[in-house]
DNA sequence: CTGTTAGCGCATTCAA
DNA sequence: TTGAATGCGCTAACAG
C-alpha cells in the first residue's frame, strides 16, 4: 500500500517545465518569472506536495537534528532544561534526538554512537556519574559533531559548556546557616565524578574560614546518591560525638531522602536538625519539611544557553570558522524557602 | 574543514574492485567469495569506513526513527512512559525523536508536522488535554504513518492505543473507602478531554450502587488540573452543607495540591478527611500525607507495549499487511499506602 | 529567466 | 562470484 508522494519531477511533468525550474520556485529563487513560481507553487499545493526531507538531509548533508544526552528524565532538574532546549531548537527548525544514560557509561557510549549514526548535527551532554573518560565524545570531532556539555560537565579543557557556578551560593548558603546561628554545618557531597571541580565544597570551606570557623572534616561525607548510600552517609555524621546542627545536602532529592530517614529516627527537623541543599525542585513544596533554603540552578536557561552555543558551533561549522571553546558560567542563586 | 568521511566507493577503487561487490561483501551477502569478502571488511575498518545513514534512510525510505508526542516531561508519569518506550526501540534499533504539546492543541499539530517532515517511521501519542479534533492525526495516514495513542487517548473508533482501564480499579478505590467506613466520598475529576469514557466516574458510580449508597451529584466536582482551578472544586465540596468525609481525586498531582490546600484550611487529613487518588506516583513517598492509596496506571508497561505494537504496524506496513486497528488495555491496580 | 546535467552514497537489478 | 548501470529526490553548477 505504499502510497506515493509527489516529488518535483511530477511538478515539472504537469507543468512541462524543467525540475530545477520548479525546485528554484519553490525556494523562491529570484530568478524565476512570477508566472512560472505562481504556478509551480499552485500545483505543488494542488499535488499536496512535501518536500522529501530525507533526501534533502542526504544532499545537504544535515538532518537538522540534535541529539540531547542526559542521564535520565525523572529528575525535574533535566526536564526543566529539555524545556529550554526544545525552545531554541524549535526556534531554529530543529529537532531533539533524545537518550538517557541512566548513569551508565557503557550506555552513554552507545548512544553517543546511535546519534552519530544518524548523523546528529550537534550534541548536547549531561554526563552520566560514571563517566570518567571521554572518547565517545571526542572521537566526534573527526566527524564534526559539535558537542555541548551542560550542567554536569567533564573536566577537561577545551570542551564546549554551560554549568551554574556553585561556589558563591555555597558561600551564601553556609552563611545563612552560621547567621541562624549554626557552628558544626555538616556536609554531604556527591560521587566524586560528578564533584571535580566541588564548588560546593570549596564555598562550604571558604565561608567557614571568612567566619573564623575551623572546618571539622569528619562533618563531610558523601552519597553517590542511592538511597542506601545516603542513609550511611547521614549515620557517619550522626555517629559523631560532636553532631552538625545543620547540614548542606548535595541535591533536593539527597535532602529529601536525608531528612525522611532522620525524621523516622525522631529527629526534629529545623530544631535539632536544619538542612540546605542544591537545585531548588518543584517537588519541595509538596513536603512538610523541606530544606530551608535551596541553591537554583536555573535548569532552564542552562537549556537554552547550551542549545544557543550548539547552534552557534553549528553555524560556524556551516561557515568553516573555526572558534575556541568555550565555556559559559551562570551565576546560581540561594533561594531562602 | 569539512572531513571526507569514507564511502564505499573509496573501498573499491583502493582495492579495484566495483561498488556493488563492496556493498554486497558489507553485508555479508551469500554470493561473495571469502577472499574479497575479507579484504573488503579489512579495508573498510582500516579506513574506519561507517555507513552514511543519511543515504541509507533515504535509499530505503526508512529512517529508523520513531516520534513521540506527549504533554510534558515534568509528570513522572511520562517519563516512565518513556523507558518502556525507549527500551523497546532500542532493541529494535530504533531511536526516539520527541516532543512536548505542553498541553496545547497548536503545538501538537506543528509537533506532527514537524514529525512527519522528518519522515519518522511512526507515532506514539497521548493527546494534550485540549485536543478535541484528531485531523492532524488522520492526515498521517496519507503517509503511511502508523500511530499508536497510549495512555491519553483519543475516544474515537478505529485507532490504535494502549490504555490502562480504570474501571475496576475505581470500584475498589471507593469500595476501600466504603469499607473504612465512609459514606460520602467526593469525586473530583480532570478535564472533560481527558474524561470521555470516565471510567473512573463510572467505577465510582458502581462501587455505590452495589453498595446502596446513593450518588449524591453535588460531591462531583472537576478541575481543569490547575492549582487554581482544584481549590475551586476543593471550596465546592467544603461548602456544602453535607462535606465529604473522604474525596477520590483525578491523580496525585491534584491530590497533593487539595492536601495541602486542605491542611492550610486546618483540615485533618485521614481524620477529617481521607484521599485516594490515581497515578501512584513516587513523589508521593515524600510527603507526609500522601492518599491513603493510588490507583497504579502502569507507564512503563504501557510505554513497553504502545512500541511493541507500534512495531508490529511498522513490520506490517514493510510486508503491505493490512491489519485491524487494536486497543489494547491493561488492567490498573489499587495500591493501599 | 530557464533547461540540462551531474552527483550526493547506497542498494539492487540485470548481465556477464 | 563479480561488475555495470540505474535510480532514490533533490540541489546547484553550468550553459544557454
Amino acid at each position: 500500500m505504499e502510497k506515493k508522494l509527489p516529488t518535483i519531477k511530477e511538478i515539472a511533468k504537469k507543468l512541462n517545465i524543467s525540475v530545477s525550474t520548479v525546485s528554484r520556485a519553490l525556494h523562491d529563487h529570484p530568478s524565476i518569472g512570477l508566472r512560472t513560481k505562481m504556478a509551480v507553487k499552485k500545483m505543488a499545493s494542488e499535488l499536496n506536495y512535501e518536500p522529501n526531507q530525507t533526501a534533502i538531509f542526504f544532499k545537504q548533508r544535515k538532518t537538522f537534528t540534535i541529539g540531547l544526552i542526559l542521564p535520565n528524565l525523572r529528575e525535574e532538574f533535566f526536564s526543566s532544561a529539555i524545556n529550554g532546549i526544545e525552545h531554541i531548537s524549535q526556534q531554529n527548525n530543529y529537532i531533539v534526538l533524545i537518550g538517557q544514560s541512566h548513569d551508565e557509561l557503557e550506555r552513554e557510549k552507545k548512544i553517543v554512537e546511535t546519534m552519530k549514526k544518524h548523523r546528529v548535527d550537534g550534541l548536547l551532554v549531561s554526563i552520566s556519574k560514571n563517566t570518567m573518560q571521554f572518547d565517545h565524545f571526542e572521537q566526534l570531532k573527526k566527524y564534526d559533531i559539535p558537542v555541548v556539555f551542560f550542567d554536569r560537565v567533564p573536566n577537561v579543557p577545551g570542551i564546549n559548556a554551560v554549568s551554574c557556578n556553585l561556589y558563591q551560593s555555597s558561600v551564601e548558603a553556609v552563611e545563612f546557616l552560621i547567621a541562624k546561628g549554626h557552628q558544626r554545618i555538616g556536609y554531604m557531597q556527591g560521587p566524586s565524578t560528578l564533584n571535580i571541580k566541588n564548588e560546593r565544597l570549596e564555598g562550604y570551606r571558604a565561608a567557614h574560614k571568612q567566619n573564623n570557623i575551623p572546618v571539622d572534616e569528619s562533618l563531610i561525607v558523601s552519597t553517590d546518591l542511592s538511597l542506601e548510600s545516603t542513609q550511611q552517609a547521614f549515620d557517619r555524621l550522626m555517629q559523631l560525638r560532636k553532631k552538625p546542627t545543620a547540614i548542606l545536602v548535595f541535591n533536593d532529592y539527597v535532602a529529601l531522602d536525608t531528612i525522611r530517614y532522620a525524621r523516622q529516627q525522631k529527629i526534629k527537623i529545623n530544631k535539632d536538625l536544619c538542612f540546605v541543599s542544591y537545585a531548588n525542585l518543584p517537588i519541595t513544596q509538596y513536603v512538610d519539611y523541606p530544606p530551608l533554603a535551596s541553591v537554583e540552578q536555573f535548569p532552564y536557561e542552562q537549556g537554552v544557553k547550551a542549545t544557543e552555543l550548539l547552534f552557534k558551533l553549528i553555524d560556524q561549522k556551516a561557515a568553516e570558522k573555526e572558534i575556541p571553546a568555550r565555556h559559559i558560567v551562570l551565576k546560581s542563586d540561594l533561594i531562602i524557602h
